[in-house]
DNA sequence: TAGGCGTGGCA
DNA sequence: TTGCCAAGCCT
């Protein structure tokens, strides 16, 4: 049922039949004719991607490659600047890796970026997917690349049964018996493609497959079974208060520490969240709080209500404060415009 | 190794 | 509304 050649032959079949293209892509037919990949470009791109849809990471992707065409520019650049560029996109650590590896790129590796699987792994911010991704992409390197799209294509293909992520391992052996040195970079995209249109998470299009015949799961009717997960806790609740400091057109902000949730970024002050609501004994201030009603942010473990409070006070008050609020998280965003408002 | 770590779209 | 999910990595 399942013979290799026959599966790879067909998905490259469908792949070269879709010409479905990514901003950063390389075309099979110009890859063939000699065109090379930049792999900061690559690296860039496959960073935003993690756990990203691509819709919301082109922009940023755009956006970056014309502040630092090169990987130098990018090390060279101030963090601030490349953590603000980052606002919105969500997971900041991965930014402050970001700039990280390209700083290590500049100094140890000539400003070059590194194209073979192992050297890629060494890189801060680039894992087990990214690194094969990179190789195989821009080095024609046979390595074995899994993300969500192909450990979904996979199981559902062998009606994988042990429930992620316990079986995440074997899982992905499993998926490393089908790679071949012929046209790997290809070969992967084309897998992450199938997962991305035709062997969605939800109503998959199998009449369109071109592994339909050797589907298991598809042979019994149960694709959407696959892949197996265990199931989630429900997420709890935390409360706080946020406190939004004016000053004619400019706003009171302070940098988060660098490590943990929202690291390094810029926010307004808040109480500490804790699981029941709170009341003004953390405030930066003694003022008269003007209530501005609660926002809600959704994080992927807890989701956060924040109680908004606004004051007008005087710019002697130490503190940095900002006029433009574009390079603040999603979360505290909401905050401000809460605190705005009328 | 299991949990921390954002955000937006969709059913 | 609620929950799931997206081209994962780090500790």
């Amino acid at each position: 049922m399942h013979n290799v050649s026959d599966m790879r032959a067909a998905l490259l079949r469908w792949y070269d039949e879709q010409g479905r293209t990514l901003p950063w892509r390389v075309r099979p037919e110009d890859r063939a004719a000699g065109v090379v990949p930049d792999p900061y470009a690559i690296w860039l791109s496959e960073v935003m991607s993690q756990q990203t849809t691509l819709a919301h990471a082109t922009p940023y992707w755009r956006a970056f490659l014309e502040a630092f065409p090169s990987v130098v520019d990018l090390a060279d650049a101030n963090r601030d600047v490349v953590l603000s560029m980052w606002a919105g996109l969500g997971y900041y650590a991965r930014a402050r890796n970001l700039h990280k590896c390209a700083g290590v790129v500049r100094d140890d590796h000539l400003g070059i970026f590194p194209t073979d699987e192992k050297t890629l792994l060494t890189l801060p911010g680039i894992g087990p997917y990214t690194a094969a991704t990179i190789a195989a992409i821009c080095a024609d390197e046979a390595t074995n690349i899994v993300d969500g799209n192909v450990e979904r294509v996979i199981s559902r293909t062998y009606a994988f049964e042990t429930p992620l992520p316990k079986g995440r391992k074997a899982l992905r052996d499993l998926s490393g018996t089908l790679v071949r040195a012929d046209r790997p970079g290809d070969y992967g995209q084309a897998l992450m493609d199938l997962g991305a249109t035709i062997c969605s998470p939800k109503n998959p299009t199998c009449l369109l497959c071109p592994w339909r015949e050797f589907c298991v799961a598809h042979s019994q009717s149960e694709e959407t079974k696959y892949p197996v997960k265990v199931k989630k806790k429900p997420t709890p609740i935390r409360y706080g208060h946020a406190y939004v400091l004016r000053c004619e057109d400019k706003v009171l902000v302070e940098r988060r520490p660098d490590s943990g949730l929202l690291g390094g970024m810029i926010g307004v002050p808040t109480t500490d969240w804790g699981d029941a609501p709170t009341d003004h004994s953390q405030a930066p201030l003694h003022r008269n709080w003007e209530s501005k009603g609660q926002i809600r942010h959704v994080f992927t473990h807890f989701e956060l209500r924040l109680d908004v409070f606004a004051a007008e006070i005087e710019a002697s008050v130490e503190g940095v404060w900002v006029d433009d609020t574009s390079g603040l998280p999603t979360v505290f965003t909401k905050v401000v415009e809460a605190g705005l408002a009328d």
